[in-house]
DNA sequence: CTGTTAGCGCCTTCAA
DNA sequence: TTGAAGGCGCTAACAG
C-alpha cells in the first residue's frame, strides 16, 4: 500500500509539486489545461490526499469530537447524530466516541482527541468526576458540556433546565388527577435526577398532594434495568400503589414498564406513567409521555457555542452555560 | 490556543528537542533526571503532542474506521462496540461513521477516512451500490465488509451465512407444530432477505408446510416500520392467519409485535415469531426468539481479518471471506 | 548519553 | 503562470 503523494504526481505529470497543490485546492494561478493534466493524472494514481500532512501545515482539521457515555442507548445515539448533523452543516467533520460511562475510557478519549488536534469537543460527562479529566484538557482544546457540570470548572455546558422539567413533570400527572404520587429509578449521583426529584417534590408539595420518592440504593448497569428493578423491589416492598409515577428517565420508565407487564399491571389503567428525555426509539407497546427539550435545539446551540469558541479563540471560561426549556410531550402513557 | 511544541519544551528545559522527544516516548538512550526534569516541564505548560505530526512521521496512525447505516439502531450499535472493543485489544484505535443508509454519506465517509490515513476500513454496506464507490478506494486502504458483496471486487466480507439462518428458523417454527408460515417485512434490496427468505421456503416445502413470502412493497425508513406496516397490511388483506410467522429481522419483528397489539392479537398464543439478528437491546415486553451469529465472534473475525491485511501489507483481493455458522437463541415468543 | 539533521506530505510565500 | 524553498511538529538515523 505504497502511498501516492503530490510529488508523485508532479513527476508524473512534468509540473512542479506547487502547481499540483494549486490545481488539487482549486486555487487560482494555474491554467486550465495544466489543472486538468494534473486532474487526470491524479485519476489514474488513485490519489488520495495525506489528511495528516495537510491539517499539519494548515494547523486546522476542521474537525470536532463527540463523547457520550453510551452510543447503544437511543438517548444518546439520537444525540450524537444531532449533533453531527449540526456540525456538518458548518462545514466540521465529527469524530464519535463511546466513554462506555467509564471514568477512564473518558480521560483517554479527551487526550486522544486533543492529539488528534480535534477543534473542539462536545461531551456528554458521565458524572461530576468528569470535570478532573475535563479541565485537564481545557487549556488544549474548547469544550462544551451536555450536562450541567459542578464546581468552577470553566466549562460551560447546554442542558435542559431540570427544575422545570420535574415540575411540569409533576404538575401534569396532578393535573390529570393523580392524588398520590411516586418518583422511582433515583440515583442519587446523577445531577438531573437530584434536580427532578426535588422539584417533583416541591410542586407535590405547594399543592397538597402526597408524593415521595422512592429510594432504592440497588445500582444497575443501565437505566432500564434500574428502572425494572427498583419497581420491582417496590411492588414487594408492600407500600400502597400509587396513581402516578414519574420516572427518573423514559430508560427508566421503561423498565417499569417491563417490570409492570410481569405482574398483570397496565399502564394508564392502573397507574399514569410519565419519563424524562424524549427517547424516540420506537417501542413495540409503551407510548410514553415523557418531559423533555428539544434534542435537536440542545445540540445545534451546544455546537454553535462550541464553534464560536473554536472561531473566534474563545480562552478559558470565555463564554456562558445556557439552560434550555424543556416542554411536555404528551402520547399515552397517563390516563385523564 | 497557541500549541505548545516539543521546541517550547526543549527551549524551557534546556534540552535538545530529541531529548524530549525520547522522553516522551520512553525510549532509552536519555538519564533518567534529564527525563523526569523534561517531563515535569511537558506538565507545567500542559503539552500534548501533535498526533498529526508524529503519524505523519511515523506513517502510522494506528487507526481504522468503521462505517455502519445506522448508529441509532441498537443492532448496528451494539456491532460498533463489538468492533471497537476487538480494535482497541489489538491497540487499535477506531473512528465511528455513520452512514445513514445514505450513498452519499458513506462514500463521504469512505473518502474521509481514507484521508485522515486510517489504515484499515470495516464497513456495513447499505447495499450492493455501495461496491461502486468501495472499490474506489480500495488501492488505497484495506477493507472488510460486513455484509455478502456481490460481484468481483476483492473485498472481503464476514457475516452470517443467511441461508442457513432461514433454514434454522423454519425448522424450529416446523418442530414447534406450526402448519401454516409466513415471512414478514421482506425488502428484496437486502441480500440478507433474500437468503432468508428462500432458504425458508425452500425447508418448508421439503417438508411439505404451506408456507409462504408476504410480499408488500411500501417501503419504510426502518425496519420497525416496515414490519408494522406490512403485517397491519397483511392484517387488513384477509389472508388466513398463519400459526408461526419468520421476520426478517429483529427490528422487523418488534414493528409486527406493536401491530399485533394495536390488535388485540397475542404472542405466542395465536402465533409463534421469530426473528433474525440477536438484537440485544431491552424491550419493556417482548423476549424474542430469534436467529444469528455471535456479535462478538463476527466483529473480533472481521477486526482480525482486516488487521492482518493491514499488518502484512495484503494487496487487493488477498483474503478469503468468511461465513459464520448463526445459531438458535431461544426466548418465548414460540409456543410449544 | 546528547544534539544535529534530514525528512514525513503538504501549503505558501517569494522570485522568476 | 510557474517553481524553488521554507516550514508545520515530530521521529529516527547519525555523529559526537
Amino acid at each position: 500500500m505504497k502511498q501516492v503523494t503530490i510529488k508523485d504526481i508532479a513527476r508524473e505529470a512534468g509540473v512542479s509539486i506547487a502547481s499540483v497543490s494549486r490545481a488539487l485546492n482549486g486555487m487560482d494561478g494555474i491554467s486550465e489545461k495544466k489543472r486538468s493534466r494534473i486532474l487526470r493524472v491524479c485519476e489514474r494514481l488513485s490519489y488520495t490526499p495525506n489528511g495528516l500532512a495537510r491539517s499539519l501545515v494548515k494547523r486546522r482539521t476542521q474537525t470536532i469530537g463527540i463523547i457520550m457515555p453510551d452510543i447503544m442507548s437511543p438517548f444518546y445515539s439520537e444525540l450524537m447524530v444531532k449533533a453531527s448533523d449540526a456540525a456538518h452543516k458548518r462545514g466540521y467533520q465529527v469524530l464519535l466516541c463511546n466513554s462506555f460511562r467509564e471514568l477512564r475510557a473518558e480521560r483517554d478519549y479527551l487526550k486522544l482527541l486533543a492529539e488528534h488536534q480535534v477543534e473542539g469537543i462536545l461531551i456528554f460527562p458521565i458524572g461530576p468526576r468528569s470535570t478532573e479529566s475535563m479541565s485537564e484538557f481545557i487549556h488544549n482544546v474548547p469544550m462544551v458540556a451536555l450536562n450541567e457540570l459542578t464546581g468552577q470548572c470553566g466549562i460551560p455546558y447546554v442542558c435542559a433546565d431540570e427544575e422545570q422539567a420535574g415540575r411540569i413533570a409533576a404538575e401534569y400527572l396532578i393535573s390529570r388527577g393523580c392524588r398520590n404520587l411516586l418518583f422511582v429509578g433515583f440515583k442519587p449521583e446523577r445531577l438531573a435526577h437530584r434536580y427532578r426529584a426535588a422539584s417533583f417534590m416541591e410542586t407535590a408539595k405547594a399543592k397538597r398532594i402526597p408524593a415521595q420518592i422512592y429510594e432504592c440504593n440497588l445500582d444497575f448497569r443501565t437505566s432500564f434495568e434500574r428502572g425494572y428493578n427498583h419497581f420491582k423491589h417496590f411492588l414487594q416492598s408492600g407500600l400502597s400503589m400509587p396513581d402516578g409515577i414519574v420516572a427518573a428517565s423514559d430508560a427508566t420508565a421503561n423498565g417499569i414498564v417491563k417490570a409492570c407487564r410481569e405482574n398483570g399491571i397496565r399502564i394508564p389503567e392502573d397507574f399514569s406513567l410519565i419519563g424524562f428525555d424524549n427517547i424516540t426509539e420506537e417501542l413495540p407497546y409503551i407510548e410514553l409521555t415523557t418531559v423533555a427539550v428539544s434534542h435537536e435545539e440542545q445540540m445545534e446551540t451546544a455546537v454553535e457555542l462550541l464553534l464560536g469558541m473554536v472561531e473566534e479563540g474563545t480562552p478559558v471560561g470565555g463564554k456562558a452555560s445556557v439552560k434550555l426549556e424543556p416542554r411536555l410531550v404528551e402520547r399515552r402513557s397517563c390516563k385523564g
